[in-house]
DNA sequence: CGAATTAGGAACCGATCAGTCAACAATCTG
DNA sequence: CAGATTGTTGACTGATCGGTTCCTAATTCG
């Protein structure tokens, strides 16, 4: 009961996400949140609490839907290295179009490593990631996709290091050709 | 003439570099560096002339100093894939140590994305360090060391990117186990 | 010495920070 | 309808932000 709210929830985590991406969370001030999510002050706070927990959600939302894109395309796919090698151009993609950007989970990871909730949130995601490829890579094994004698955990852990290696560069301003050909080497602990 | 400084410009510089380091540009208040360079409020400005100066000088620091000892290590060394795995453990080591600290080049990269001076810096180091890997990589390879058909520059690419992976994922509180599995993976592309 | 120059320091500046509050509005239950 | 409950709003809070100003202190040069 009571008065219902007038503004979407999802939304204006969806708003908040987009902001705290672009600009980090200390660089992202409560104006820019009530100007962005078209609400009030008192009702940001009403709904969320503070900028810290709304910034939580954000990032939870953001690691939910990369955790689940990751593994729907490796479940999905029916050769395991075309479909690891696609993940990684795809990012390099994403860094081209949008360097400024580049991944919340990275950002999260260097601004807020100080602060536990986050280092948190941002470990698990890895954790998730990293299992999401380790699956993938045994399957591949398993199919004589790849060697025998390769531990997918080993490869899986390495990618997953590589991965974040590749969203920096992004951010580093590296072109096409560097950021491709780094995939392309990297690619090659799989034969 | 007038009046001498009574302070060293060089060491307040390291100060700064240690708390930008530490808590990046946006969580460091000119409060804490005055408190933490022990000098006033005036003396800094009329020294450094804005917040964002100084931090541009202790990120410089950062790199001339960073690069210049990969440079030593990578040029002194008898064998390179010992001196590029010693490398990669060294900053691993530096990550368990000091994990909230991390790479100043990469949070510098991430937090600041949106500030030419600062991303022309993160590049320009980047550069570096490719520059550093590609040559010690040739001289392996005219030497035997390693396959003559690899390309020096691609996987001094390859290693600049993966290099940058470590360090989130050291932030991102991996353990050592995790770390030191990557960096053999990662150098199995010189296999 | 005295003029010129530069550093040191504390008080001060307007702007902005994250967060609160009280009055009002809209809904549900009875 | 009345009362309870919850959402909306914008003014307001004290603190802190990065930066400036102005006066004093220390030095060099003539």
């Amino acid at each position: 009961m009571g008065r219902p709210r007038t503004f979407d929830i999802d939304t204006a985590v969806e708003r908040a996400m987009e902001l705290f991406w672009r600009q980090g969370f200390e660089a992202t001030s409560t104006e820019d949140l009530v100007e962005s999510l078209g609400i009030a002050r008192g009702s940001l706070y009403k709904a969320f609490g503070s900028k810290e927990q709304l910034y939580a959600l954000a990032l939870r939302r953001y690691c939910e839907r990369h955790a689940v894109g990751l593994v729907e395309v490796l479940d999905q796919a029916e050769q395991v290295r075309p479909a690891i090698r696609a993940v990684l151009l795809e990012l390099v993609e994403a860094d081209l179009a949008d360097p400024e950007r580049g991944c919340l989970l990275v950002n999260a990871a260097t601004e807020r490593s100080a602060h536990p909730n986050t280092v948190q949130q941002v470990s698990r995601t890895m954790g998730q990631v990293e299992s999401a490829l380790a699956g993938a890579l045994e399957r591949a094994r398993v199919r004589g996709e790849i060697a025998a004698d390769k531990e997918a955990r080993e490869l899986a852990q390495f990618l997953t290091t590589f991965l974040q290696g590749l969203r920096v560069m992004g951010k580093a301003r590296a072109d096409r050709a560097f950021l491709d050909n780094a995939v392309e080497v990297a690619m090659g602990v799989l034969d």
